[in-house]
DNA sequence: CTGAATCCCCTAGGATACTG
DNA sequence: CAGTATCCTAGGGGATTCAG
């Protein structure tokens, strides 16, 4: 997994503290992983990708139970990391379209593997879960 | 994107509700997202994904900043949903080695994508938010 | 319609101390 | 060493209201 050069920990003893990398890299690393792996990113990342350039309200209806707040605040952020361009069109009532950047894309396919993983994984996973349960309730 | 399936809401007013998907499949879908894609599974399931099985405090010492309260929680839930296993050796001190399930690999494949973007990405992201950050002040 | 602002609850998550 | 238990606080995030 190439992230390694992000936190190249290496051989170190095993101590419990905060590894020798640079910190702002890790730092970042860290924020940049934090932000965009984030459930309501991942989502309108995935809608975007899948319905093209969408308004407001659409956007929240396609997200499927997002608060008007989280989406606001999500789509704040990517536009702020260049994932998603908004066009305010100046008319009455208001029309605010948001499209993907084609690095908002990229992310979108990077995304993609997760997306059919937790697919094709669901029902291994509940009965993993039944499993465990099952074993500590034994 | 693949995940359509998951959330098939197709063509319907542009209503701020909950979407008329299973809410089954829904529920699930974003809990396992929004569990899985989480900041330290990703990062227990990079580092066991390259460094191979480890102990406890080498797992914390490799993961960067971790509170030991956070990995236990982590590497619970992991264990739970069948990602890790938990060998624990009748020895003292105790030692307690974690190591990925090939469900849990495949999982790790699936993120790689995001790491390498996120590499990739990090010199873009800060440009971007510093231009946003500018036009916002000017 | 879009979204900013306010209120408020509740949990994620850090620090610390204690066990086997 | 590998946790569990407890306490505590910042902030995530919902509901509601107001404005352009």
């Amino acid at each position: 997994m190439s992230a390694a050069a992000a936190r190249p920990v290496a051989e170190r003893p095993a101590i419990f503290d905060h590894p020798p990398v640079d910190p702002r890299v890790e730092a970042l690393v860290n924020e940049v992983i934090g932000r965009v792996a984030d459930k309501w990113t991942m989502i309108v990342l995935d809608v975007l990708a899948e319905h093209g350039e969408q308004r407001f309200t659409r956007l929240a209806a396609l997200s499927g139970g997002v608060s008007q707040k989280m989406l606001t605040q999500t789509l704040r952020q990517m536009e702020r990391d260049g994932l998603v361009v908004r066009t305010v069109h100046p008319v009455v009532p208001p029309k605010v379209e948001y499209r993907l950047t084609d690095m908002g894309f990229s992310l979108a396919e990077a995304f993609c593997g997760v997306w059919t993983w937790a697919e094709a994984h669901l029902a291994r996973i509940e009965t993993a879960r039944a499993a465990f349960d099952a074993a500590k309730a034994g």
